[in-house]
DNA sequence: ACGTTTTATTAAAACGTTTCAAAAATTATA
DNA sequence: TATAATTTTTGAAACGTTTTAATAAAACGT
């Protein structure tokens, strides 16, 4: 396989000159640049990355772990969709994504530090950030360029993008509690993951706003994927009275929920009604469409990407933490109370 | 950041020691190694896997391209699915994933090119087969482990995993016609993928055993996402006389036919009946559940997985081409004619 | 105690680039 | 034409490992 130097003998110039060729890193007479250009296409030349990330100490990738809490990858979850659109977006900046796996809880911190240490990646991207996460004092501690999918209560001055959980819950409340809806179920998220808090505070807020009461009866929490929610559901409609309604912290679980309900012979929007969190896909593609909240994913994972990059290029953040608005979409899984 | 240099100084020995002992690559002395490794420890050394890579000409990473065609990742396609099998798999070899864009076809082999002869990676899954595929002849040519998920019919030998879509559709079909449907539709996969070809012959293959005159008006090609399904649906409910079932190749466009069926007042299953094809998760969750092909995506992405291994280690495949059954899941989107 | 194996250790050469400082070639100026 | 200024080009030193062949140390057999 041809290397710089077999370019640069073609060419009759120094490797040094072929690499500047190639990075455009130092003015070259246009001859010479011509001589160069055609033998590397002779050779169909192609520089070995690795070698080039050694000297230069820049890869071109980026770290993302998929959590083992959330590696429910093959369920439709918002996951899928952020990786897309991180994907898309760092494709734009000439960055592929290195994907890791976490095995269990425990060995959390292991392909971070393969990956962060062993200098495999000029940054990272975190998710499902979790009550006193340790990932983030580790990258801030290795000083490497990192962008977070959620706040954390860590006491520490760290860039992310987030939603506004509390205000998208508070909405899905709002028009719940606008139909007629008095006795309103909740399903959070397993409380390690810091959103869970902000979701439940936007329940609490809603209910203690219209001068309702929290009953501890009707709130669970559950796994994040779908029998989480199915599960979750089932528990709720055997509470006595049941909830005539039912705020849910996932669209993965609002399906789980909705299969739930059908099995008791429930029609949704009618019988009982639904709102989820996210807007993944399937949620306008289910029956009946889901009303949730939407999550801006794909703009997440845009931001991500561009923070990102600005760090690694040493830019200073214009805005170093983003909190943004979900939207209620409303379909067809909630009605008026009967 | 500490070197191998740091570790060997520490520790009394040279650095070829410390890579001995790390690798475990030659006999090194008890007492040696446990300095060794007190000096790993108190630096918490991490070895450069660049450096490491370059040298040792390995890179612990595979190559998975997202093809441009299929970059509905953000819906709930086979390919999220298949995705998180083969993080998973990998990891229990110590694979990490390298994720790269195509951006259009044309550039379709731009990302190949970059990490194959950029000795980023130790081998490639390749997905989405086409017909003509000219990835194949170009992984084969440049001699770099890779394996298929799906045949091609570019008249080379290499290894690949596929489904027998044929089977598939024959036996969905199977289903539809004992249930007494005569005249089904069949929504294929656009005739560059290469298993559409497999899928419409399993369709034609069924009719002609039960002497049923194969109708063109009822075929149609469609882009394999739900408004691909949509599209589709809406014509072939608009051919005189309708078909009273039909067999569609991928959930997603099931689903969007079925949102469209919906539309048109009919209820699935007694009105018209549906089979998709893969069984992605939300097949048993959508209402209501979908019949379908049932494609076993975890196990195709583990055999992926499995075999890339074996070929990087310069193994010799026991089966260098594996073919899988897929089966038949009735759920509810189908009824008997009536 | 001495050669002979065997076992541990090391020095140094890669791996294929980038990136300096310095040298060479060219162009401009006097 | 000689000198200065500028533009191109180059040589060689990194980058941090692995790996080989060679050396040193230890163990063994007589």
């Amino acid at each position: 396989m041809a290397t710089i130097k077999d370019v640069a003998k073609r060419a009759g110039v120094s490797i040094g000159t072929v690499s500047h060729v190639i990075n455009n890193t130092a003015a070259v007479r246009n001859e010479t640049k011509d001589r160069v250009l055609k033998a590397i296409k002779e050779f169909d030349y192609q520089p070995n990355s690795v070698a080039r990330s050694l000297r230069s100490r820049r890869t071109g990738t980026i770290s993302l772990v998929l959590p083992a809490i959330e590696r429910s990858m093959d369920e439709p979850s918002y996951l899928s969709d952020l990786l897309a659109s991180i994907v898309d977006e760092s494709k734009r900046y000439n960055f592929d994504i290195l994907l890791s796996a976490s095995s269990s809880e425990e060995e959390e911190m292991t392909p971070y530090k393969r990956v962060v240490k062993g200098k495999m990646v000029d940054g990272c991207i975190i998710t499902c950030t979790k009550r006193n996460d340790k990932r983030i004092a580790y990258l801030l501690s290795e000083n490497i360029p990192f962008v977070a999918f959620g706040r954390s209560n860590v006491g520490l001055d760290f860039p992310y993008v987030d939603v506004d959980g509390e205000a998208g819950v508070y909405q899905g409340m709002h028009y719940l509690l606008d139909l007629g809806h008095t006795r309103i179920g909740f399903i959070g998220l397993p409380s390690e993951l810091f959103c869970s808090e902000h979701r439940l505070k936007g329940y609490r807020f809603a209910l203690k706003e219209r001068g309702l009461k929290f009953d501890p009866a009707l709130v669970i929490e559950g796994k994040t994927t779908q029998t989480g929610g199915y599960r979750s559901m089932k528990k709720l409609l055997n509470v006595d009275p049941p909830p005539t309604a039912v705020m849910i912290s996932s669209d993965l679980m609002a399906f789980g929920a909705m299969k739930a309900a059908q099995e008791e012979g429930l029609i949704i929007g009618r019988d009982i009604s639904i709102v989820g969190f996210d807007d993944v896909q399937m949620a306008n593609n289910c029956h009946p469409p889901l009303t949730t909240i939407r999550q801006p994913i794909y703009k997440i994972g845009v931001l991500l990407c561009q923070m990102l990059v600005q760090l690694i290029r040493g830019e200073k953040l214009s805005e170093r933490q983003i909190i943004l608005l979900p939207e209620l979409i409303v379909r067809e899984s909630c009605g008026p109370i009967r």
